[in-house]
DNA sequence: CTGTTAGCGCGTTCAC
DNA sequence: GTGAACGCGCTAACAG
């Protein structure tokens, strides 16, 4: 059976097509009765435009993109992704676009799909995330004319969501009011902008308040990794009395670390993870954690590339710290 | 700047805009020769075909599509989608498709998206996940002769990917070799397919191998839900020495409530859940869980759906029990 | 103001 | 190998 066109409606209601373009889009060229004549019609075939057709004539897809860059199984590892899409999604859905979604190896494959995207007109807009020190992705972009909304870092082109930062000063804050004195920071890929970001403002305020601070190596997000370098940090001369976490996965991989050394917390370490989860509330003792809302965080970069201006800037608050008691040693 | 067109290709390499579309689909009617020059000119100046005119001409949107039909908030909540997405979406990037995500709030609107979507020639097939018990979808699907896979039923019409469900029994044996005698299983949506098959499953096992066995009230899958439920097991006048959880939520929300009543796993009370996570494996004790793979059947659905053929049924083997310290009980 | 006609956008395909 | 028409909706130019 045949698709239903605007040529079917044009003969049923006794107009040209070009009537029927006019009518459908609220154009004016049509008279009122006319009008209702030809979106009756419409209605009762239940006629939708094609999306190809209205892509091609329009130079519009209808639909924006987000390409995820990290390996697969690392990826299905960060609920924020998750959390962030749906966000996104919910916003598309008001406006009516459709969401495409890839996930690729680095970088330089991504760069490659906002080519090929562009070139096929597939999409109208990206979200950027993971903003990187050298990143080449905002050049290409705008080398395009391809809008995008980048998240967590305003490039030099293009809008962006930006969350206020004060994730560090309130986490070694808080320990310190409790009385930890050396605190180590279980940090994340150094490629990625808020890993370097992080690392400087924890050096910083650390040395503001006078805490000792140190740094592990840098890690891949992974459970083993975090692990690994719990369990050197556990073994060095000066043991630290409290621990960040950069993510979840690292939180995972560093309490099982510590329940294998023996070493109970809060009470001959602190934990505190910058991603909250589940398992930090469920924990027992339960993991004080920083509440980020992945979700608001993806809604308003939708919101900002489908409403918002072109180079245009959005702050969010800064995360909640979910104090528990992981962070609470009995004085 | 204008886009470059095969007219632009056809002009370069002095030919017809046919003759350069038949040469760079690899299709007979032109010369080894000019083929070349042909593919030369277009790879030179970068040529990628839009995918709205090739959607137009063609009829193939050269995309699929998924949608999940639940709340967000518990869609966000439900890792298991996030895995399944991240094995379709490889293999899709493999036989070069994309891919659209839609989230709506029930199965109605989810019909209707489909046919939006078919409509509007968006996308070329989709992925069925959730069955349900009287589920409209297939027919409406069926209807329009829109292509899909069914994950976890075969319906009478389209293809499908099943697992190999010995889920139940595997769990109901084990905690009977582990000496536990009456079970309870806190389960999920009624209007699920594949919770009213656990049930009957959980029933007819406990009855075949002589296990008192209770059900709970059927839960949205929420923390609240679990934590009420499992409390009102534990109040009635016959507590359960074992329970099962249909998934991670629920679990959480069982153990608090079991933390709350002062009882402990596995020694009160034996913990099972259907659904595996870090939690399960870091929590202390450690959980017993149903390990399952969303990431494999995702790519199994995809693989299906561009590979297979037109009712298909493709059988994945059974998800491993990873039996851990909650389900062992000092003898 | 109401409506029509022609032609565009871009790749595909079929008759010649 | 070519030219022309098609798929489908949009729109500029034009006629009543």
């Amino acid at each position: 059976m045949r698709r239903v066109t605007i040529r079917d409606i044009a003969r049923m209601a006794h107009v040209s097509p070009g009537a029927v373009s006019l009518a459908l889009n609220n154009k004016p060229g049509v008279s009122e009765q006319t009008r209702q004549r030809i979106v009756q019609v419409a209605d009762s075939i239940g006629w939708t435009p094609s999306a190809a057709a209205k892509a091609l004539s329009s130079s519009r897809a209808s639909s924006v993109g987000l390409v995820l860059a990290r390996p697969r199984a690392s990826i299905d590892e960060e609920h924020f992704y998750f959390s962030f899409i749906c966000g996104v999604e919910q916003v598309l859905n008001e406006h009516k676009q459709a969401f495409l979604l890839q996930m690729v190896d680095d970088v330089n494959e991504e760069a490659a799909v906002y080519r090929d995207w562009w070139a096929e007109r597939r999409v109208d807009a990206v979200i950027l995330v993971d903003p990187r020190l050298e990143d080449p992705r905002p050049d290409v972009l705008t080398a395009l004319g391809m809008p995008f909304v980048s998240v967590g870092r305003h490039f030099s082109s293009g809008s962006a969501v930006v969350v206020e930062d004060s994730t560090m000063s309130m986490a070694l804050d808080h320990l310190a009011a409790e009385g930890y004195t050396s605190v180590a920071y279980v940090c994340g890929l150094p490629s990625l902008q808020h890993t370097t970001d992080r690392v400087a403002a924890f050096r910083e305020h650390a040395l503001r308040i006078g805490m000792d601070a140190r740094i592990s190596n840098y890690t891949n997000y992974s459970e083993d990794a975090g692990a690994h370098e719990t369990g050197a940090l556990l073994q060095s001369q000066a043991r630290p009395d409290a621990i960040i976490f950069d993510n979840e996965i690292l939180t995972i991989g560093g309490v099982s670390a510590l329940t294998r050394h023996g070493l109970f917390w809060p009470d001959d370490v602190a934990v505190l993870s910058l991603e909250d989860s589940p398992l930090c509330r469920v924990s027992s003792p339960s993991i004080t954690a920083l509440q980020r809302d992945p979700a608001s965080l993806g809604a308003a970069a939708a919101r900002l590339l489908l409403e918002g201006g072109d180079r245009e800037v959005v702050h969010l608050p800064p995360p909640e710290l979910k104090i528990r008691a992981s962070t609470k040693r009995a004085h």
